[in-house]
DNA sequence: GATTTCACGATTGTTAACAATTTTTGTCAA
DNA sequence: TTGACAAAAATTGTTAACAATCGTGAAATC
């Protein structure tokens, strides 16, 4: 989610073994959960690597979110009282600190979360996993087919469209979103990649 | 999907080892993916069990659904000619031989697939990996709060969506998908519980 | 008679050794 | 230098034994 791993960075099981001090039980169920999620692709024989999705699945992720984003905003600014959407307005307050700081994996992270939390905030388990999961996927894409820094900052998109949910006003809420997503999308070169790296103890060090 | 196993099973790993004649790591690879779609449920050194819903894990699966699928439909209303609705009509065909020759298991199914194929005929793979888990768990609803067969048997309501679909009329396929869903809905006794069951290998024997 | 405690059996979780496959490396010949 | 081939190393897949945990039933106590 923080593109700290490159699309087809091999992830070794023994690599993760030491790095996290684990048994390679765990480094396995953990491999096969995230590969179940499409974060990472398992090929028999020959080890896990971080998915790198192709211009057609970019696309695919972006008509999944285009079809559910949209009605999900419009309910909830329509949606009643009980809403607890604190949680928005507070998240807002951290990205806005992180922009601050400039601290551009954390920009990253809250920037895709936001959207995972409009989901939370309807309190639907299910709602939140499928865009828990489509937000991850985006994370990747916008890694392998961003352009520098224009993709991952998005002014302050998020607080327009949190302050139309307030306002009760579905139908901006859903145009400004639709309008975020394009942004997003838009700044996209599908036909750029990165390359792949592969010190992965460097980077995973920390965890 | 098909409703024979009833939820609260008990899925003890030796007796899977035995009825599938597989060793005991398959086994544990598959409860794990089960466990991550929230088709079982694995508790920590007792064991995998069918998911068993509450109320309120219902209300949300069908609230994801009427999120979803309304404008799922539309777009397939409204879609280029090049979408394969052939999928579609060859469903329905099957629907109605299993309705005529009254295999309940098979119409079962069925009545579950049709909408993940609706989903497939958009050709998103996260789509239709999305709406095929909602099915799923609506799957195992029905069978928990169905009461008797009033539920399961949609008439020919399936094929009014279709036909719908095929008329190029994105209001009414929404209409006809909405008050589809509410009479699936409708037919649930939310207060209601199967009981459970657990002689597996009777149940799988076929497998 | 009811409740608690303990021990046993059954089941799951983990580890480590082994087997199979792939990738790399090295050698030889064209 | 390049290509093919073969051996070796590294990596993944599997198996089986071992450890840990939980549920059950019997025995003991109140």
């Amino acid at each position: 989610m923080e593109q700290r791993l490159a699309p087809n960075t091999k992830l070794s099981e023994a690599r993760l073994c030491e790095t996290f001090g684990v048994g390679r039980m765990r480094v396995r169920r953990a491999l096969l959960l995230l590969s179940s999620q499409g974060i990472i692709e398992l090929h028999s024989n020959r080890g896990a690597y971080v998915a790198c999705p192709d211009k057609s699945e970019a696309h695919d992720v972006f008509a999944a979110r285009m079809l559910i984003e949209p009605p999900l905003v419009r309910q909830l600014a329509q949606g009643a009282a009980d809403l607890n959407l604190g949680l928005l307005t507070d998240h807002i307050a951290l990205e806005d600190a992180a922009r601050k700081e400039n601290e551009r994996t954390e920009i990253i992270r809250l920037s895709g979360e936001f959207h995972s939390k409009l989901a939370q905030v309807t309190g639907n388990k299910f709602i939140s996993r499928m865009m828990r999961e489509l937000v991850t996927r985006t994370s990747l894409i916008v890694g392998l087919f961003g352009t520098s820094e224009h993709a991952s900052c998005p002014d302050d998109e998020h607080g327009r469209i949190l302050k139309a949910i307030q306002a009760r006003d579905p139908d901006q809420a859903e145009e400004l979103l639709v309008s975020h997503l394009n942004h997003i999308q838009n700044g996209l070169d599908m036909d750029t990649r990165q390359q792949p790296q592969d010190d992965l103890t460097a980077i995973l060090g920390a965890g």
